[in-house]
DNA sequence: CTAAAAAAAAGAATAACTTCCTATTTAGAA
DNA sequence: TTCTAAATAGGAAGTTATTCTTTTTTTTAG
């Protein structure tokens, strides 16, 4: 981050809470004139950092988290992605406490999950470029991948064989000697020998 | 952020570069003491914070972004997760360019791609609780919807219409006037007009 | 238009952080 | 074990940031 962004995004802070930098800073319980345009140079010209500890004072007076800070300063405008969404149990749908008549969103009756958990650094994607996973993953679909994930009976997998095939199924049993899947497309059960598998990876998340 | 977790971020950038607090701070260009225990506190005993500048420095000799020292500061390890994740054309899985016969992606012949992409900040998530989508969507399953994302022939829904009822389908066609969708688990086509949909909103991803 | 309040500029004073210096400890090699 | 280099500790000096104060400018309300 470049010093010059650091303060501009401290204005578009200021900004986003409809108040000055000397405002900002008064929220902060700094001095008022701590970020003013005088003290954003050296008395060389040469630019001049807020404190690590007067940035967290201000991130602590707006509520906000670094990670917002530097997703505002990134941002166009004074708005920013959120970091977590809004989870809903589809049963609850029908009442309205949650998504109201007009379609928008009551969040702070809904539960927030972090989407996706990227905990995960051998997580790759699958770009499906052809029609014969259809209807269950179309042209133009992704598949996200998890090596890590540990495979359960009903789980989506990838696997391929020693026989350079890539099969996409459902999990059905695997023991220490076979995995059985049930393929995705023609819904038929295989039981493939561990053997003649080089590797099996949950599909984690797909693109609709 | 807490001023400790800085200073513990700081060693554990240390220990990633196989290094040591003084030695990361010769690398930053800063002096080799800097970073000693007995700079982190201030002659009173409250915690003392580095410089925004100095963390700066830091991150440029890394070659880290803010955003990859926040991360890290929350990993329980010394490494993070990673900010974008491998992409593979599924027609090129059989080949061993991509991903080897063990499994292991090969990252410098993928291309990469950030996951998801919340632009969005309407977007949210249903948490499936019920069986009766199955076999499409499962219990414990979860759709992202984004309100925002605009809808064409194919793509999958979630509306809900002035009778309180939740539909989840496939759009076919959808006029001024109506809305023709094929329901996901019956696979029956529904002629809905817009006027008795309250919203329909597009599902972009859904965990497997 | 006028008055009051807030914001911003500029410089001096204060507080905080970094560097410099020296001494001590630790880690690794011989 | 002994030697050497690196790391760490502690304090003084130097640099940088913040606050304090005053003045000027801008904004807002009447």
């Amino acid at each position: 981050m470049k010093c010059n962004e650091l303060w501009k995004t401290i204005d578009k802070l200021a900004l986003r809470l409809k108040t000055t930098p000397s405002g900002l800073a008064k929220l902060a319980g700094l001095d008022a004139t701590s970020f003013n345009k005088s003290k954003r140079f050296r008395p060389d010209g040469n630019p001049r950092w807020p404190s690590m500890e007067s940035v967290n004072k201000v991130l602590q007076a707006c509520n906000i988290t670094f990670e917002d800070f530097i997703a505002l300063s990134k941002a166009e405008g004074i708005s920013y992605k959120p970091e977590t969404i809004a989870l809903i149990d589809i049963e609850k749908l029908g009442d309205k406490k949650h998504i109201d008549d007009n379609g928008a969103l009551i969040r702070k009756n809904c539960n927030a999950i972090k989407f996706p958990n990227i905990q995960d650094n051998k997580i790759f994607a699958i770009d499906i470029t052809t029609n014969k996973f259809e209807p269950w993953f179309k042209s133009g679909n992704m598949l996200i991948i998890s090596p890590n994930a540990d495979i359960r009976r009903g789980d989506r997998l990838v696997l391929k064989t020693v026989d350079n095939e890539i099969i996409i199924g459902e999990l059905i049993k695997k023991t220490v000697q076979k995995t059985e899947i049930k393929e995705i497309c023609s819904g038929k059960n295989m039981e493939l020998k561990n053997n003649d598998i080089l590797w099996s990876y949950r599909i984690i998340w797909t693109s609709q």
